[in-house]
DNA sequence: CCCGTTTCGTGCACCGTTCTACGTAAATCA
DNA sequence: TGATTTACGTAGAACGGTGCACGAAACGGG
């Protein structure tokens, strides 16, 4: 511990001996809390200025509320995040509220130690982004502290929300941007299914995609390809895709974040896109819209589930306790890809 | 407050009662201090399995240490975070520490209340990725928690410690590979300034470009293009850069954050790259490496600097009270942009 | 066998808040 | 004017841990 010239902290007694009232007085300022004279409040506030007062979270979290929210998020290399965390920090910054976020990494052991230690920590709420954790676990978290959780597809819990963008719509959306063109000849591709709960958007994208192409009479010709999860056999996976002989001419990608690299496959194939091969990503991310990529993508308005999840987190803080699940409308962005 | 069938919470009490032992002993066992039994040892261990107790962080924070460290990181879209944090996490996991991650937003007012939302949740040391921070609010801050920055040179800093790769001499690189391709109408593109201290890495790059055009002789072909911040009319001054008659050969950019979007630009104006524009970024991120990107770039090793970060932040947590200055050898990525 | 050391476990005073219960003075009402 | 109410401020007990100081064994050497 460095122990060099330690500014002794100012605490709420610090400020109450400034201030010559008692400490219950100044917990009352701070909380405006009823029953302080405006002659007492400004005492205190001239010397919570002065001293540059700020109340300790930890200790206030051990009776009170900390008015700190926790976010866990799978990662942060992920495009799909950034505009969803925009959504939530929108709606609780306004209402004063701090967040602390968890990187999950994807593995489902650290995102339980996190959530503990969000727990630990005495946040009020908690929203999950695309976590990995079974269902049964979350009921079990659920029963101590107030959660939402995005990307991942629960509607029966009872104990917490689910925002999510329809991803089965999605899918369907993007199969018929493709029926539409004439292709009918279409793949879908998908990350390796990893202890998933079919709760994970990936696979409702898939159940999706296999409804759309029953629905148009092509139920024959469903394919689905599995990304192993690590860099290198990727790519080369990638490849072999698309120099099989009898490679999809078109395919439909879980996420644009394996669209992009199949597209780069492709072009260092000198294949032709959309001529030799159409393509229709997931999550509309920014590097889509770039112009040497190009790729129409199936776009969930990050912002958007956001927004609605705080509000679910705080509604469900302020007394709800039956379980809400939102389904939102998902767009094709289209462009050059298909 | 959601108060429906709420577990009460396993407290360190629940167990001592459990094993029949004294509070203090419980707490001894956790923190394996010394002084305790085989015999007592295993009583408590069986109790806290089967109850499934964990110390409430809050709380133990409000005496000991908290065994979490705080990561403020300056926005969630930056292709440079995820190597650093990953570097971060490999040293911080291993030693049994937790990871609270901030997002700072690129706005000062933003970070600052998260440190101290980070150091009223009573964590034990902080590490500021690319802040914005001024270095006297940091020396300010350092006198109450022990810090380590990465991202932000401020050399001369002595209550907190830098990890940063030589930007300086990463702009050097850059310029000396166009010189070696035989260029000389280099130009230098930044984002503008923002009540910039000169401390940030990208007034860094650009005194290193500067120097290394006057070491060549070319002093006076020196031009520097600042970027406004918003998205649209950055697309505008983008083409605008490119269609002006007088428009650099090539351009050193600041970030791979901003060259991409350039060379996107550049792309949907029909230029060849690199006949007509050639261009080097910064941070080699991984969309410079997709085939239709191929973006040489500046490459500083982010898990490297997390790695740093980390030990260095152990290191001062354990004693060290003078400041360690730091920097890194960034390497030239050749692709084919340049 | 006595006395000085260790070793082990416990009681208790913190840490910095919140919040309930209570006392007092002023204001209102009959 | 006396009885109520209302407004304001204060003690002091939580909250869930830590860690010091202390006492009681157990040990061991002369």
């Amino acid at each position: 511990m460095a122990d060099g010239d330690t500014e002794t902290r100012v605490t709420i007694r610090t400020v109450a001996a400034d201030a010559g009232v008692s400490v219950a007085a100044v917990s009352k300022v701070m909380r405006n809390a009823y029953g302080v004279s405006d002659a007492l409040r400004l005492k205190v506030e001239a010397s919570i200025g002065k001293l540059g007062y700020r109340p300790s979270v930890a200790a206030r979290g051990m009776r009170g509320r900390t008015f700190t929210l926790g976010v866990l998020l799978v990662g942060i290399d992920n495009p799909f995040l950034p505009g969803i965390y925009q959504g939530i920090e929108s709606v609780t910054e306004s209402a004063g509220y701090k967040i602390m976020v968890g990187v999950g990494a994807a593995r489902a052991r650290t995102e339980v130690t996190l959530i503990e230690q969000m727990i630990d920590n005495r946040m009020d709420g908690l929203i999950l982004v695309a976590s990995q954790i079974a269902g049964e676990t979350l009921e079990h978290f659920a029963r101590q502290i107030p959660i939402v959780v995005v990307g991942h597809h629960e509607p029966a819990a009872q104990g917490y929300d689910t925002i999510n963008n329809d991803d089965q719509r999605g899918a369907q959306l993007a199969v018929q941007a493709f029926l539409d063109r004439g292709y009918s000849d279409i793949a879908y591709m998908t990350q390796s299914d990893q202890g998933d709960h079919h709760a994970d958007v990936a696979p409702q994208r898939e159940a999706g995609y296999r409804k759309a192409m029953t629905a148009a009479g092509l139920a024959d010709r469903i394919r689905v390809f599995r990304l192993p999860q690590c860099g290198l056999s990727r790519d080369e996976m990638l490849s072999n895709v698309l120099q099989s002989p009898d490679r999809p001419r078109a395919i439909f990608c879980w996420s644009d974040l394996d669209a992009i690299p199949l597209l780069s496959a492709a072009h260092r194939l000198g294949m032709g896109i959309p001529d030799e091969l159409a393509l229709i990503g997931y999550d509309n991310s920014p590097m889509a819209e770039l112009s040497m990529v190009d790729l129409t993508s199936i776009d969930q308005d990050g912002p958007r589930l956001g927004k609605l999840a705080a509000e679910a987190l705080f509604s469900r803080m302020t007394g709800r306790s039956v379980a809400e699940h939102i389904l939102t409308e998902p767009t094709l962005i289209l462009r050059g890809s298909h």
